[in-house]
DNA sequence: AACAACGGCAACCGCCTATAA
DNA sequence: ATTATAGGCGGTTGCCGTTGT
């Protein structure tokens, strides 16, 4: 009786707020999500407000909805009239606890240039390799800042390999260098290829060693089922199961003799596409468990920017992940 | 000091896909 | 097989603080 009550005011009688978030409502939807997990997000906004007061309160509710013209009633009565959405978006962008605030920092930005030349605005997948980062805060910070700034260069890229630098900022370098970041005002949009990996058939036995939660449910990964090898073994190192997968693919592409001799130093736009396609792939299961948040992903990043060193360093060039900051970093970051 | 322009950020919107009924 | 619903994503908008004139 109250379950329907309460999906009749959430549907019908609550009117949606929308606009900033308050600090009650940030509390509200903190508990809530503390106590019943993510997810279900249609929920959200009953078990985080009207289901916590009583039944007498759901009454006056209604009552005061129906005189009070809906306005300033929620306070009073710790309601969360939040659409799903709304909830969704303010937890993932704000309140999840992992989140990291703050200006990016070099490597960052150079691991967002080189994910964004590689998956295009893809901005899950990329936010999936930024640990701490949401896909909002990167989409916005491209927008704001680094597009404006990366895209000419990167058409210099294109036109010329023989310029393409060993990081994803070489261009950057050079004009940063010269003329200043912001006097390079794009005239021109950017027309570097973006890897689109066309869909497989992913296996039915597919299973990935790393993840709990099914790769299905992440749209990326859905829309590009693109890992169609068997999963490990489940005693197998899931990391050797990478590195073989990745070894595979090299293989195909005639490619394996390069990287067992180090082609640390061969930029992104020079990789052969079926090899990128790869190395999407590789991003993709680092994105799904990326998102369990857990401590087990986060040994898994440890593990791809230690470990896995020489893989990603072959991936994303030999200066990603360094922790040490190009000179010329500091003038995107001005 | 006042106003306009700009930039950064939070939030909304529409669409797509998966899944349950 | 069809429909409704929820989750998720990228694009876009609007607010607000900062900077320039």
């Amino acid at each position: 009786m109250e379950d329907v009550l309460m999906k009749k005011l959430g549907s019908e009688f609550m009117g949606v707020r929308k606009g900033a978030w308050t600090p009650e409502e940030d509390l509200l939807l903190k508990k809530c999500v503390e106590k019943h997990g993510e997810g279900r997000w249609h929920l959200v906004p009953t078990r985080a407000g009207v289901r916590s007061c009583s039944s007498f309160c759901v009454l006056l509710y209604v009552t005061c909805v129906v005189w009070a013209n809906v306005r300033c009633v929620s306070a009073s009565l710790q309601c969360l009239r939040r659409c799903r959405k709304s909830c969704r978006l303010r937890w993932l962008n704000y309140l999840k606890p992992n989140i990291k605030k703050g200006a990016f920092q070099e490597d960052e930005v150079d691991l967002i240039i080189r994910l964004h030349r590689l998956l295009g605005n893809r901005w899950s997948l990329i936010a999936g390799r930024i640990p701490g980062r949401t896909a909002n805060d990167i989409k916005n910070f491209w927008n704001s800042c680094l597009g404006k700034k990366v895209s000419p260069n990167l058409q210099g890229v294109v036109d010329n390999k023989e310029t393409a630098g060993s990081t994803a900022m070489e261009p950057l370098k050079q004009s940063s260098h010269t003329a200043g970041l912001k006097e390079t005002v794009p005239t021109v949009a950017p027309s570097y290829s973006v890897i689109k990996p066309k869909p497989r058939i992913p296996s039915k036995s597919i299973s990935f060693p790393i993840l709990s939660k099914n790769i299905g449910t992440h749209r990326e990964a859905r829309r590009e089922p693109s890992i169609t090898h068997d999963g490990p073994d489940k005693e197998e190192d899931p990391l050797s199961w990478l590195r073989n997968l990745l070894g595979v693919e090299e293989e195909e592409d005639g490619k394996q003799k390069e990287v067992n001799e180090g082609r640390g130093q061969e930029n992104l736009n020079s990789v052969p596409s079926n090899s990128q396609e790869g190395n999407v792939e590789l991003l993709v299961a680092g994105c799904c468990r990326e998102e369990e948040g857990s401590e087990e992903g986060q040994q898994w990043w440890e593990d791809m920017f230690l470990d896995e060193e020489l893989m990603l360093g072959d991936l994303l060039g030999p200066e990603a992940g360094s922790n040490q900051s190009p000179n010329w970093v500091d003038g995107i970051l001005e």
